[in-house]
DNA sequence: ACTAGACGTGCACGCGATTGCAAATTATAC
DNA sequence: GTATAATTTGCAATCGCGTGCACGTCTAGT
């Protein structure tokens, strides 16, 4: 590949113009640095003139520290997945990092290869929305110097930032709402993914129903969607008891859930079953939905894990875990809200 | 800030652990280099065993090209924009690209701070989904060997990719659709944000209205979304004359205009009301919209956009306009399918 | 006037990799 | 066995930048 054409202007011709030494004008682009308001006046605007950046690949290795920060999601198309993406990529970048979007699938070393990715451009942290990588890479990651935040992946590994939500106890006040609502026959919904927050509301909320007594029919199928939702729906509304309140593990499923319900099998939401989701996703507050859910904090999510990751490694392991609060959204799909 | 711990591994060690020189270790690495399948292999082994990773910032420094495309785009966490991102991050990715993800908001200068970021990073190329750089600073990419792609920006400017929709013409089917329908009152929905797709998908509809002796009725508001499409629909649904038929210049429009449509104005779609969207979000399958919209072709926008970085600049000004084909997908907003 | 200090500047080296060139090794031909 | 070609390998320069160190200049203190 024959380099294009003039190529980019380096530090060196910006100090021949400005009549400086290359160090000027290194020292010019660094704040703090030891130069005079003078020099760097005349070094700035040569700068200008010749259209002059700082080459961050060069800084970053002379400083080792790129200023990049992996992010590493699968289903970036998925609206809770994306929600969270614009929260993180808006906070990085006014934090002064750059995001770098890596996608991975569900393939066995999908996440493996993003963090290798990672690590040859030398990320300064990667954040993982989305499956779990080997204990090996991890212990990779860290002894490079590259810190990583896990999201709604519960894992006991020390040295990343650990933040999720309370899941738990959150499918708690669902069972709340819906025994106050006078419902008894209660259903979960959920897919086969088996991800951390999936189980946790599912054992959330099959333990606060059996606290009142309560069993919970329990359907999963396939993956995390829409569709799955209204499979799911089938299975659960053509059975001789049909349940009459049922928590949907994500608003996705939710909202597959709710138009089968109604489309297919005319049932109407509240009166003959109440419907919660989760992840308060936008399509959650349409009119065609109103549907009760938990709000995912993204915001305080994204700012939990930026923060962190502006504080330099205070220590060997400052790994931590953080457990995030969801707010309970009140809709139309319950009763008696 | 101290660097951590032991930092990372470099070339030197992995020929030292090989017994070869630093040389040969980065031709391991290189495919195509001239090395011999020994020395290669006990490279890969030491390599293996040290936990070595090419450092992707050196390599970029010294081939003059990063492996880095810049991705420039504002509201990421709308359907049809991550629809696209995924598609772009994902082709990228099988082309041995690394997408890094720059947010824009609406002020002005947002998508030249973007720019600037990817120049400062040596990115070899940058696609713009939303929003128009300033001409001096696409003189400054191309200046610096930095090619570039503007996706549904028609812009006249040489030099850049432009990838487009034929939305004039396809705007035209919608007249026919609602013509052969029976609808005479026609009605067209948009926002303020005045791109040149929303404006070419208005113009087209007007013209062709026009002549099948029809009138249109525009209206506009703020920003291109599902509140937008409620607003729009109040105003044109409190009209004494009120529209039989209304193109929706975005699926998310068309949404919110629905659920007003059907929510506060009890009106029956497709028999009251024909409505057309664009963009075909997944949202617009599901039961409760059931949509007839356009189908934005992500997977050939990516495609073109790919295969293009992927061949080196073939000359000076190897910017072209390619025009791609939106197709119409039936479903049940529009009477007689 | 002499010295101490503060501040700004330049030199030169290092970061981690690629690559042209020439030497060294191996393969092939006669 | 030698001459020649083909391949492999190492040396050293280079990419653009940051920064420790030494030196020069200017101000202030006694």
């Amino acid at each position: 590949m024959p380099l294009s054409h003039k190529v980019f202007v380096s530090a060196a011709e910006v100090a021949r113009k400005a009549g400086v030494s290359r160090s000027a004008v290194s020292r010019a682009f660094t704040p703090g640095a030891s130069i005079s308001g003078e020099t760097r006046q005349r070094v700035m605007q040569a700068a200008e003139e010749l259209g002059y950046h700082v080459n961050h690949l060069a800084r970053g290795l002379m400083r080792n520290e790129s200023g990049i920060v992996c992010l590493i999601v699968s289903d970036v198309a998925t609206p809770y997945r994306s929600a969270l993406l614009r929260e993180l990529t808006q906070q990085l970048q006014t934090a002064g990092k750059v995001a770098m979007l890596v996608n991975t699938d569900r393939s066995d070393g999908s996440v493996d290869r993003a963090l290798s990715q990672a690590i040859r451009y030398r990320a300064d942290a990667s954040i993982i929305l989305s499956g779990l990588p080997d204990k090996s890479i991890t212990q990779l990651c860290l002894r490079n110097g590259q810190r990583l935040v896990l999201i709604n992946r519960d894992d006991d590994q020390p040295g990343p930032l650990r933040i999720n939500l309370d899941d738990h106890e959150a499918a708690g006040r669902v069972v709340t709402a819906f025994v106050r609502a006078g419902c008894t026959r209660l259903a979960f919904a959920s897919s086969e993914a088996g991800t951390p927050s999936l189980m946790a509301r599912e054992a959330g909320f099959i333990a606060a129903a059996k606290s009142h007594g309560l069993d919970v029919i329990v359907e999963r199928y396939g993956w995390t969607g829409y569709e799955a939702g209204k499979v799911v729906a089938h299975r659960l509304l053509t059975r001789t008891q049909r349940p009459d309140a049922v928590f949907c593990a994500t608003d996705l499923l939710a909202c597959g859930f709710m138009d089968a319900a109604r489309h297919q099998f005319s049932i109407s939401i509240p009166e003959q079953l109440c419907v919660v989701g989760f992840d308060d996703i936008e399509q959650s507050s349409w009119s065609s939905y109103q549907l009760t859910t938990f709000a995912q904090p993204v915001a305080a999510i994204a700012q939990e894990a930026v923060t962190w990751l502006a504080n330099g490694s205070s220590g060997e392991l400052d790994g931590r875990s953080v457990k995030l609060h969801a707010d309970l959204i009140w809709r139309d799909s319950v009763r008696g809200g």
